[in-house]
Formats: C-alpha cells, sequence, structure tokens
DNA sequence: TCATAAAATGGGAACGTTCCCAATAAGGAC
DNA sequence: GTCCTTATTGGGAACGTTCCCATTTTATGA
C-alpha cells in the first residue's frame, strides 16, 4: 500500500544515472542516449516496476494520450462498430479513447465539448449533432468529423455519400418496380443531415418522372420507437396500400422496428409493403425478413477517422481531407419485386 | 492560437482574491470560502473562460477522474449497453470512461491491466477473462467485476446467476415437452464461468432423470462466427434429428447465428429445431423467428457496478459486495412445444 | 465593549516530469 | 598527442495545481 517513492530519481539511482537520462529513455522524443545508460536504466525500470506518471508528463508537455470520441449512441451497433474500429487504430498508437454519448442532444454534445476544453484530451472525433463547427474551429482543437457534412471543408472529415447512398436505393427500389416510394428523414440532426437524403429522394423522385406525395415524406426519429410510431404514421395515411409500395429508411434500426411493427399490425413486410434500410448493422442479416440495405463501411470509416486525427495531431496545419465513403447495395429479402 | 497563460492566479487577479481562494473554488474538497469570494471567483472564470487544468491538479492530488472499463467486445450488444449504463452513472460524477476491448484475449487483458497501472485511472471495471483477480488485489486497485465469478468475495462483484438462468432456460425446454436437449459452453472464457452453466444443466438432466450423452454437450465461440461452426457441428452429429430437439445456447449472438445458418442448411429453427438464447439482447426480438431467451438486466448491471466502483474509490477499505443479478425468461418463437 | 472561537484568506512548498543549457566524455583528423 | 566536433550527461527551472500552515477577518457570547 504505501509507496516507497517511485520516481525517475529512483530509477537514476539504481541505474547509476540522472534522472535526466531517465527522462530520455521513457519519453518518446528521444534525446540521444548511450546504448549502456538505456540498458541500464530499462534494467532498473523493469526492476522497480516503474511506470511514468502521466500527469506530470502532461503537465510538462501538454500531451495526455487520451482521444476523446463522441457518438449519438454506443449502444447503437452502428456506432460501436466504428468506436471499436476507432480503438483499434489508436491504441497501438498509445492512445487511449474516451468514449461519450450525445443521444442526439445538443446540450450534451455541448457538454463534452466542454469537457475537451479542460485540456484533458489531445484530439477529438466527433459525429457532431449541431453543425457548430465554428466551436471547434476558434478553439483550435485538433479534430475529425463523422457523419455526413457536406460543404465543409475547414475541418477533416470521415463520412457516407449519403446522397450517393439514397440514390442507390431509390434506384434499386425503382427497378423492382416500385413507383410509389414514400422516404423517412431524421427528425434530429442537421439540417444539411436531413436535406442530403431528402434531396437525393426529390431529385430521383423529378428525374423519373414520378409524382411528389407530400403524405409520403416521413419523419422520425432513428430508433425502435422511431419505427414503432413510424408504423402507426404510415397506416395512419388514408389509402396507403395504394398510396405506398417501398420504404427507404434512414438507417436499419428504424426499419427493422418498423418491419416489426408493421408486422404485429398484421401488414407483411416483404410482402405487403418493402423496406429499405441504410448501414447494414450486422443483425440487419437476421431479422424476418432479411433486410435490403446500403452498407457503410463502418470500420474503414472509424479507421480513417483515426488515422486522420493522428495526422492531424502531428500537423495541425496541414489542409483538412475530406473522406466520403460510397454505400454499397446489400439485396437481402424485404424488398419485394413488383409488376405494375 | 496563443494562450495568454490562464491559470489559477490569472482569475485569482480578476477576481480580486488569491490563488489559493480560486483552488478553494474549483476543487470539491471545499474548504470554506466566502458567497462573496465564490461569485467573483466564477465570475472571472466564466468571463476568461478559465478551465482547470486536469494534469496539474492529478499530479498534486493523484485524481483523475477516469475510469478504464475492460469489456470483452464493445461491438457486442450486450456489452455495449452495459458501457453505456456504466457511462451514465460516472459522467453525472464527473468521470470519463476509457473503454477497453480484450476480444477474451488474455494478453489483451493483461495490456490493460499494465495501461491502468500507468497510474492515470481512477478505479477499473473490468469482465476478466482470466480469473487472475490476484494481479488487481495486490495491486490494491479499486476495481469491480462484471461477469459470473463465483466463490470470490474479496472484490467487488456484479453478475448475473449463471446458474439460475441456465437452469430456468432448461426447465421452461422441460416444461415445453424437451427431453433432447443440447448444450453449448464457451470455448474461451475462464473455468469457473464455463462450468457454471454445465453444471447447472448436468445436474438438471440428473435431477429430471434425462440420459446423459456426451455428444449433446457443445463447445463454441459465442459469436456469429461461433454460431455458423456449431451448425455444422450439430448437423454432423449421427442421426441429430433423433436426439436433439432443443439447443441451449451461451448467448444471443451464438443463438441467432445458428438458427439463422441452420435455416440457410433446411433446417427450420422454431420448428425442426428450438433454440434457446441468453442475454436478451434488443435484437432478439426482431429474428427470424423471434428468439426466446433468458434477460439479463444489462442496464442495471452497468449502473450497479458503476456505484460499487465509487463506493471503493470512496472507501477503499470496505467490504467487497457481491451482486448477482437473476435471469428471466423471455418467451418467443424460437421454442416448439412437443409431445413425448 | 472585549475576549474568543470560527471562518476566510494568502503564501510557500511540493507533486514528478520534461525542457533548456552548460559541462563533460568520446571520437576523428591532423 | 593535441585540437575540434559531436555525442552524451547532469542540474536547474518550469509546468499549474492542491495542501499545509500562518495570518487576518468576521461572528459569537458574556
Amino acid at each position: 500500500m504505501k509507496k516507497p517513492k517511485l520516481d525517475i530519481y529512483e530509477v537514476g539511482r539504481l541505474a547509476g544515472v540522472s534522472k535526466s537520462t531517465v527522462s530520455r529513455v521513457i519519453s518518446d522524443t528521444g534525446g540521444s542516449v548511450s546504448r549502456k545508460a538505456k540498458d541500464a536504466v530499462n534494467a532498473a525500470i523493469s526492476e522497480l516496476g516503474y511506470t511514468r506518471n502521466t500527469f506530470a508528463a502532461g503537465l510538462r508537455n501538454s500531451k495526455s494520450y487520451l482521444a476523446l470520441l463522441v457518438v449519438p449512441d454506443i449502444a447503437n451497433p452502428f456506432w460501436s462498430e466504428i468506436v471499436r474500429a476507432v480503438q483499434d487504430r489508436l491504441e497501438p498508437e498509445g492512445y487511449s479513447v474516451v468514449v461519450g454519448n450525445t443521444d442526439w442532444s445538443e446540450e450534451r454534445e455541448l457538454s463534452y465539448l466542454r469537457l475537451f476544453r479542460t485540456g484533458r484530451f489531445d484530439g477529438l472525433i466527433i459525429n457532431s449533432v449541431t453543425d457548430d463547427i465554428d466551436l471547434i474551429l476558434e478553439a483550435g482543437i485538433p479534430a475529425v468529423l463523422v457523419g455526413e457534412r457536406s460543404e465543409l471543408t475547414q475541418i477533416d472529415t470521415v463520412g457516407t455519400a449519403t446522397y450517393q447512398a439514397a440514390t442507390l436505393a431509390l434506384q434499386y427500389l425503382y427497378d423492382a418496380g416500385h413507383r410509389r416510394i414514400a422516404v423517412v428523414t431524421s427528425e434530429t440532426g442537421s439540417e444539411r443531415f436531413l436535406s442530403r437524403r431528402f434531396t437525393a429522394y426529390t431529385d430521383f423522385m423529378e428525374a423519373k418522372g414520378l409524382a411528389k406525395d407530400p403524405d409520403l415524406v416521413f419523419t422520425a426519429h432513428l430508433s425502435a420507437e422511431g419505427g414503432e410510431r413510424l408504423a402507426g404514421d404510415i397506416l395512419a395515411v388514408p389509402g396507403w396500400k395504394d398510396r405506398i409500395s417501398a420504404v427507404l429508411c434512414g438507417n436499419d434500426i428504424l426499419a427493422i422496428s418498423l418491419q416489426n411493427t408493421l408486422r404485429a399490425r398484421g401488414v407483411e413486410p416483404g410482402r405487403d409493403i418493402s423496406v429499405i434500410g441504410m448501414d447494414d448493422i450486422p443483425i440487419a442479416a437476421l431479422t424476418w425478413p432479411a433486410l435490403t440495405t446500403i452498407r457503410k463501411p463502418r470500420a474503414e470509416m472509424g479507421k480513417k477517422a483515426a488515422e486522420l486525427l493522428m495526422k492531424r495531431i502531428g500537423d495541425p496545419s496541414r489542409t483538412p481531407e475530406k473522406h466520403l465513403y460510397p454505400g454499397t447495395l446489400v439485396i437481402r429479402d424485404s424488398v419485394v419485386e413488383i409488376r405494375n
């Protein structure tokens, strides 16, 4: 229990060198140290079981080897996989990752930003609910955005090509014979985020010369509860059977929940109505019916975000990069082919 | 970019008090400060946008407000929900949570334990793969175990009553008419963990006077891949149709994957064979067929673990507590009633 | 009003490291 | 062997806070 005071002085004493030499050995900056001294120090370290005090080191050189990763909800498979990928990439670099959940709440996002400002973290990877990049920019925080930001170029970004992904889904539905396609946009999140999927929808409908029915545009929370409510909304549309043949959902959780709620209400998804998701979370393959969806490369995205953060920390003045990953169509059983 | 040096001296200057008073205001130890001084300091803080340097504070009082949470895999819904619950409970206390994944690997677990020793963390919540509690105990680490440890009383533990949960599942299968019940144990993890489910199985079979067929005891990795392989193993049992009517799986992921692989091989789960899971992860309700399983109260478990950690940090010498949460049966569609 | 206790405040030291600079040792070239 | 350059080493200061102790101010009671 009682620590016999274990610091670099102690290590130096055992190794027969000064604290400065010990410091040079343990810090990665690596001033020149002779082979002999280095070995002696390492031997002393392992003999004493010394570990460097990160507070003192951090205090001196203001490096914490701590990254803050802010996502909407880590219990959501989409995000937990991204978190995993970020961790896998950052930990070998000696970083530990603190995870925060915003629950899509602006207030919570802000509180994490505040937390960041304590100087405890070296870098930030965030899926911003707000588009309030100014706050990040003016604070000069080494940060990477994960999400579907569009025009922003002043900051490193990893995202998916929402427009492309939505169009891909729509085209598939169209090719399967669907003409009465409903779209579901997110009720939270940034305007810009919302608009990209919606723009794809309007553009597509127009390009194909399909009627734009305002009743076919739904809004829902991207969650299981959102799916339940959405099912109600859809069934509440007067004469929905003749007006809606397919639904393009904002994410898989929503789509899966929608399917289940519809079935519970006597409407068989993948037969009476087609559903297409977005994300391809692992269990999308295991639902009933298995969900046709657009896959987003989560692992790559997380990895890339981590790499961008490392680069930015290494050189804060480099020009930001923007990586947009295209979605790919994963065909399963939730979309029926129909003949018009 | 250039910081005009923002420390408690600066705050004190603006507030018209000394650094000591500022320190008393910002640190939670709360020596007595007059109302007036407190207000002045807080005003100065918000005017300057001051945030306390955690390194310096940590260096002085060796408190980091950082907890390390080590789980097998955060991308696994069961664990991601526990992580979420821990975070939700710890963050209001001012703690940030670092998450580590062991992938059920001893080596990785050890490297996290090593990471902990850097003194960067105030506390540890861990699902230990090994049962190597000694390492934690002798290091005097404030720690809470999450998992199914049995005899250990020297350390705070939150777990599920594995024996009870397994028996509950077996009894349900039995009541549904099943007699030829297979069990799947984990191929990784501690012996003790393994044995508790297995003990429940043997005890139950014996109590009911059912034949113990060694071919009905399977071993699998608790993952989707494990389920695929398990399906192969089951179908490879000579004359399995007459020897296996139900399978008790180690977790839901495994069960769901098993169901899907079986169906792909032409065996209809919930009809040709019954499957029961363990955990009740959110998507268990959304599979085909919806999975009958044993629910474990993840949110409560995570919350309790966080609370125990807080208590232990507050008083390192208190007697450890052990909380075992019973499982509850969630009946869905993956188990058929059969008549003998 | 005065003595006394309690509350509030300020100053110095310490936490353990890294950075900077000066000093010494080691090689190389002549 | 001597001188110069370079590699290596050591000592002091600084990082920003909290703790401890001494001092001052305020409140309390007779």
